[in-house]
DNA sequence: GATGAATGAGCTTTCATTCAT
DNA sequence: AATGAATGAAAGCTCATTCAT
């Protein structure tokens, strides 16, 4: 299933964000998702082999993009502790930018779905996750202290995201400054070496 | 909707509880249920309206419940800190030993459902809630500081649900001291007058 | 999937086998079914699993009345030869009540699809077939003369069903004699022992 | 509709031979005609109004190279009954050549199809078929005793088919003199005056 | 009150056909 | 002329809900 249209491709999978987000994923119908983007409810699957692939599609690409925004924001030569507080920072104005992919990420996360639960692995144990590169290097280094690589890279990420989508639902503000905080509060005092 | 049948009524609840748990909403068929419970499929809809009603009824129930645990073990005359302190450590252990609702309540307070975002509501701002009780008379003999009763409230019960339910998520133990401490943490320190 | 009401059970094998017959497998809908039948389209999923469970619920059904019927009319005790004539002559009398069931059975064996062929074996070569046991019983008493017991089995079975849907396809008049003559020639001469 | 591109029109008879053949006409999609013709899907429609005129394209194409090939081998000056015998051997001597076609042709022939059915008088009815020839000439000559030419025309062509058919499906070997002695019985011997 | 056979609305998915390139 | 991306009609199947027993 190549990128045949790229501007086509992306419209489906802004439209079912977008659906996915409001109404849930059993909830939301692919002619739904179709109309929503303006195309034939056929074209979706000229795109996406069916409804779930189109789902994990969405997981895949938002990650990726994430990443991306990640690794422009940060110095792999910098101090890790102020690269992780580059890449907390980075991760958290890409969701202030895509609101209804952060909630949609945090209700996956929390899904019931057992073929979801999958992709939570690959959501939170990406081998390439710029996270782990960084606590890797903090440990590396010395700065930070922890045992097992995998799970804190898990921790981190659903942290972040949670914390994210709290304020979301919470809030109608959106002051990402605060988030920051409260996440620093959590892991940095564990990081450096003080926590249990 | 009377209890007809108390036994049957609660064998029904507790095999959705099962099922909604572990297969989600839409996934679970009433057959499932039914078959789960022991009873025949349109006995199902002899206790509850429909699918949507057993649904909610299972959340009443289950706050109904915490509600009574809660106030067993609180001393309405104590220092609303203890009180607070109390009416958490209860509804983590009524938590610890049911499971399977806390993951299912995390799971409808992050669910995508229309229909069931009026539920939240229901919910968080319980006005009979003993969680609110306790911050109101905090605030009124100057102890707690904070604005709006109602949000404190929402965000004190989904702050409860979602600790426990991380802890059950990504911890094969279940410690319940650690996860009060951690709610401590995160509210005390703001109640009392240093948050912003 | 048991025989809950084997009024309604019959009806849907009814309205399928006129339906196949007249319109095909991928022709006919299974609505077009369940309104031929008189019942709703997903009754029809109550008594079947789905449309090729109908289907080869059809050819089972079948080939056991047919079996019915020649063991009702012939004497295991009589010349094999006799016992055969009674055999094939049940058989047509069988197809001349039921038409539509002789031409579906017919097309079927001709199918394509490789699903079906497999259920092509189920009918031709039934261990307990009445055919197989009348040519095995002749071969032991020294009458016929044949190699292998299965296969003759299977053309025996094959060359009634293909005549009588010859003879119902070509002629608007149904001389059951007449069929029989025609395989008589075919077969016994072979039978008996000038064959090559 | 022209052939634009004999050889393209070819490749496309072939590979909807081949796949009708093994898969039959409704599970066969008209992209993996296409594929296996290796054209685009839209090139089909150039040659063809759409799949079904492709399908009676088949036959029309293949009973036209039929009739070809028998009047290549048989000589109108001489006997009826050696021209008989001619064009049946040039026929059986086809298919041998063609088995994909042969079989598809008779499961055509079976088929339920009432679209199709209409193609059966195409099939055995033609005005100019060789056999139609042979058997007028044939009874002109008082060699040939019947009543109705076009019904022993189509009687025969289809028993050399369905004779043809039979042979492949069942035996691994093709003996075309087995199956010409087996039509020659089953036709001489009414055609040359002695049947009912 | 308890049941499960019956039902049809509604969903996902396929695929023949069109048409802009 | 050749193509394949786009499309929506249509089909199989599921399941919440009803209701006769």
């Amino acid at each position: 299933m190549k990128l045949k249209n790229r501007e086509k491709y992306t419209r489906i999978i802004q439209a079912a964000v977008y659906m996915f987000t409001n109404k849930g994923f059993y909830q939301t119908t692919v002619a739904e998702i179709a109309r929503e983007a303006g195309v034939g409810k056929g074209t979706v699957y000229t795109y996406f082999e069916n409804k779930e692939a189109l789902f994990l599609a969405i997981i895949e690409e938002g990650l990726q993009q994430i990443t991306i925004k990640v690794e422009e924001n940060r110095d792999p030569e910098a101090d890790p502790r102020l690269q992780l507080k580059q890449a907390i920072m980075a991760t958290l104005n890409f969701f202030a930018e895509h609101r209804d992919f952060c909630i949609f990420l945090v209700r996956e996360h929390f899904s019931y779905d057992q073929s979801i639960k999958e992709q939570a692995e690959k959501l939170y144990y990406q081998p390439n996750s710029p996270f782990r590169e960084i606590l890797f290097q903090g440990r590396e280094k010395g700065i930070f202290e922890f045992e097992h690589l995998d799970t804190l890279t898990a921790g981190l990420t659903g942290a972040i995201f949670s914390s994210a989508f709290y304020w979301f639902i919470f809030s109608s503000h959106f002051p990402v400054s605060k988030i920051y905080s409260t996440l620093e509060n959590l892991f940095f005092h564990n990081l450096l070496g003080n926590g249990d």
